[in-house]
RNA sequence: CGGGGCGUAGCGCAGUUGGUAGCGCGCUUGGUUUGGGACCAAGAGGUCCCGGGUUCGAGUCCCGGCGCCCCGACCA
């Protein structure tokens, strides 16, 4: 201890807010470099080991095959798949010295499908299962959190190749059980949501939650039937669609002096909120997108920028809608004229009946609004999913809350190996593109989970699995014999394979005490004049208050036998993963 | 990129009407202590984020920049 590399600092840096940050800072185990970049000092860079060694365990175990790829890419290999410019300024790019361009890894499923179609052939090889621990940098617009967001970051990708589309169904299920597998050996509770796909394209896809008000996303779920999704992608019910009658007069015009919203106009005209027509403009670019939706509905961003085929929209600015020709507060999807304006329309919308819409005008509404009619557009679900809201599946309440990402599953398809041309023959002798999953945990990410989720007012409390070390050995005073039986203590533990941290500084009681506490090792043994008068050493779990004497001949065995023991809290517990879907 | 905040010793902070920088913790040396962040004594440590301006004089006032944090848009 005297020699290891940390500070533990009795105040926390003002630049942490949460937990975990202020407790890896303060128990010294990383440092910042730059925003969003950190050094991991040796105590968090032996956490970091212990969860990357469990991670590997768990990939083993369904047939992963673990390599090592580039964090320097060509821009050619990014080309091929077209992500050289559909991705952003995230994808960090330079040029080397002869001037080629290149990218730092973002992520990896160029490079892999690179070499699976050099080296899969055939149907017969088939599945392989390859993962790599690995460096990636994303310049993220907003690092945050400490570990929780950062720019450049360990991540353990897999990405499993498959001969079709029911072989990569048929694998799934145990990539997934590997991923609670991992969580928990990491004594991380989380929970799988469905996701939406983002940049990495594909079909189906899930997130591995921990519930945390930390956390940057929001989860939508049903405690009934057990229905659990991010919110981005959560889909509810929505009531009966109006009723729709066999002839609806024409357009009608009503003046609505002072009513920019949904709410004014439905007290003026003395209706509902669903008989009236929610307009909603964002910007992509030079691009308008027309969001309607019911009135007593919201929309939801994320489900309206996959509907309109864009990846970025923001609330378009009044001065650019009114050059559209319409009016904030009034609009409506009704009459518009000009190009580059693409209209969802919700299917709230499209399946009832006339409703209450803008006019474009400046206090006046149109009434027996008619999709289908009187305005077109693409129809989708763009609802968002609110506390409260029915529950899709059961009609149940559906609650929100919060969570951190610690990893996700993709089904991609074969959108890397289709651009890509990475093929293999199949029984029928024809070439097929590979069926790809992908899989990934972010190791930092899921390192500032374990300390969210385990720690107190003295700090970290660290599950046996993933602790830097298995004890942390004091003894205190500076009298010989207390020194040497420390030391002989010390020499016995490491011979037995017991990894301890021996706090060999001759500083006070208090210092050792609180930085064993800050550090959160799990076992702590104090030597000092006081146990040696009973021949003993004291025993004490951090997670525990009770305190114990043990013969300095069974210690050994009972320290063995203690780590062991809280080993197997986390290690042999195996969550089943829900199967809802 | 929009909104908010902060940059003074390793960390946490103070610094009045503009007058030449301080406190606590940590660090070094010596001594006394030794079961929950001890005590005494002596020290070391500062481009006050950077650049420009106002002024006899700027940590303090003005302008410009940079860095960092928090809230949003994006993701492991």
């Amino acid at each position: 201890m005297s020699k290891l590399l940390t500070k533990t600092l009795r105040e926390a840096p003002a630049e942490a807010e949460l937990a975990s940050h202020q407790l890896m800072l303060r128990a010294g185990m990383i440092k910042r470099l730059s925003s969003g970049i950190y050094t991991y000092l040796p105590l968090g860079w032996r956490v970091i080991k212990k969860i990357e060694n469990i991670i590997r365990e768990e990939m083993d175990a369904v047939g992963g095959q673990e390599i090592n790829m580039p964090v320097v890419h060509p821009a050619e290999i990014w080309q091929e798949s077209g992500r050289w410019y559909s991705v952003g300024a995230e994808l960090a790019r330079f040029k080397d010295r002869w001037g080629r361009e290149m990218a730092l890894a973002m992520t990896h499923e160029e490079v892999v499908t690179d070499v699976a179609r050099q080296y899969i052939d055939s149907y017969k090889q088939l599945p392989v299962v390859l993962y790599h621990l690995q460096t990636k940098f994303r310049d993220e617009p907003r690092p945050r959190g400490g570990l929780i967001r950062v720019r450049e970051f360990i991540m353990k990708d897999a990405y499993s190749f498959h001969r079709d589309f029911e072989d990569l169904d048929r694998y799934y299920p145990a990539m997934c059980q590997a991923y609670m597998n991992i969580f928990w050996r990491c004594g991380v509770d989380v929970t799988m949501v469905l996701s939406d796909v983002g940049m990495m394209g594909g079909s189906t896809a899930h997130e591995f939650m921990m519930l945390s008000e930390a956390g940057e996303d929001t989860l939508i779920f049903c405690d009934k039937c057990g229905y659990a999704a991010n919110e981005e992608v959560a889909t509810l019910q929505k009531g009966e669609p109006l009723p729709r009658p066999a002839s609806v007069p024409g357009i009608e015009e009503v003046a609505t002096p002072g009513t920019t919203e949904v709410e004014q106009v439905s007290q003026l005209l003395g209706v509902s909120t669903k008989v009236v027509m929610k307009t909603m403009v964002y910007e992509s670019g030079d691009r308008l997108v027309l969001a309607v939706i019911r009135g007593d509905l919201d929309v939801n961003e994320r489900k309206l920028a996959n509907a309109s085929g864009v990846t970025e929209l923001k609330p378009a600015e009044p001065d650019r809608i009114r050059r559209a020709g319409m009016e904030p507060g009034y609009l409506s999807p009704v009459g518009l004229k000009g190009a580059g304006i693409t209209v969802v329309v919700d299917d709230s919308v499209s399946d009832g009946g006339p409703m209450i819409a803008g006019a474009n005008k400046a206090g006046f509404h149109l009434k027996n609004v008619l999709y289908g009619r009187d305005f077109s557009g693409t129809v989708r679900d763009i609802a968002l999913a609110r506390s409260g809201d029915r529950c899709s599946r059961c009609g149940s309440p559906l609650r929100v809350t919060r969570g951190i990402e610690a990893g996700n599953t993709f089904k991609l398809g074969t959108k890397y190996s289709s651009s890509m041309n990475a093929t293999f023959v199949d029984v029928d002798g024809e070439r097929k593109p590979f069926v790809m999953g992908c899989y990934g945990i972010g190791v930092g990410r899921l390192f500032a989970c374990i300390v969210e989720g385990h720690h107190d007012e003295k700090g970290i409390v660290f599950p046996m699995t993933v602790a830097p070390y298995h004890v942390y050995l004091i003894h205190l005073g500076e009298s010989d014999d207390v020194k040497e039986a420390a030391q002989r203590v010390y020499a016995e533990l490491d011979g037995a394979g017991v990894e301890v941290l021996y706090d060999d500084r001759d500083v006070s009681a208090g210092v050792k005490f609180n930085d064993a506490d800050l550090i959160g090792i799990p076992v702590r043994v104090t030597i000092s004049k006081r146990t040696l008068a009973h021949g003993a050493a004291e025993l004490k779990l951090r997670s525990a208050d009770e305190v114990r004497l043990v013969d300095l001949g069974d210690l050994a065995l009972q320290i063995r036998n203690m780590v062991a023991a809280e080993k197997r809290k986390y290690n042999d517990r195996r969550v089943q993963y829900p199967t809802v879907w």
